[in-house]
DNA sequence: ATGGTGGCGCGGCCA
């Protein structure tokens, strides 16, 4: 079984890409972060074509989450209980025995800035919500675009992002809360290639020179990880035309 | 090199 994840910047553009992407890859789950549309304008029709269902929770322009998956998703839930916020970043649903929870961490902007802020609470919303879902859950992955590159060999220039966002020590401290609370990083699981990154941004050519971060993780309870066989990055999609500036990450599982 | 690119939507915000 895979689970996959993929910061695709517009549904609308990244369509075809997503399509491609499922027919070649077959994950069980995909997980979408920045669809940037509207719940009426999803393209549901051509994901139900190649043989997913779905559910979303979109907005205009920015953000907006959705969960494609072969099986049929239960117990969907859109945000985080409790927390009313406009911003459309996560969904949660249950597929086969798997609570999956699909987020798109606030970006953060700049460090000290009142989104930065904003970032920062809400992480501490999102452990308390995956506290309360892993005492429900025993296999449970918590993953997505979490805008935070975990250590120092996460980054391509660890001197020239220091204290930066998406490398500042608080958020750092954040997500290892998050971990703390009872998850682990599938892709550190295993060996990967030095310099392995998800995000590269669009601009001075920083996918070519492979200037990126990793910033999208597949976390899993205790005994998910247990059965995790394989992490990957799949760096193809990026080399497209017109590409996401996110690559897709997906982690296979015993079962 | 204090910029650069891309999406949305049509000026400026966000990443």
């Amino acid at each position: 079984m895979k689970i996959a994840t993929w910061n695709v910047n517009s549904l609308r553009v990244r369509l075809p890409h997503v399509l491609d992407w499922v027919v070649d890859n077959q994950p069980e789950i995909l997980c979408l972060q920045e669809t940037k549309m509207v719940n009426e304008d999803f393209p549901e029709a051509e994901i139900r074509q190649a043989g997913y269902n779905v559910v979303y929770s979109g907005q205009k322009t920015y953000n907006g989450v959705a969960i494609l998956s072969r099986m049929h998703a239960r117990d969907v839930f859109a945000g985080i209980p409790g927390n009313d916020d406009p911003q459309r970043r996560v969904m949660a649903a249950t597929v086969g025995k798997v609570r999956v929870v699909n987020v798109y961490v606030p970006n953060g902007q700049e460090v000290g800035s009142e989104k930065y802020r904003y970032k920062l609470d809400w992480l501490v919303k999102l452990e308390e919500y995956i506290q309360t879902e892993l005492g429900e859950h025993q296999e449970l992955a918590l993953l997505g675009d979490f805008n935070i590159a975990p250590t120092d060999r996460d980054v391509h220039d660890p001197v020239l992002w220091r204290g930066k966002v998406l490398c500042s020590e608080p958020e750092r401290k954040a997500l290892q809360a998050l971990v703390d609370v009872g998850l682990n990083d599938s892709f550190r699981k295993f060996e990967q290639e030095p310099e392995s990154f998800t995000w590269w941004d669009y601009r001075a050519a920083a996918f070519r020179r492979n200037r990126g971060l990793r910033i999208d993780h597949i976390l899993c309870s205790d005994s998910l990880y247990t059965r995790c066989l394989a992490c990957h990055v799949d760096k193809g999609p990026r080399k497209l035309e017109r590409p996401s500036d996110h690559a897709p990450v997906m982690a296979e599982f015993e079962g």
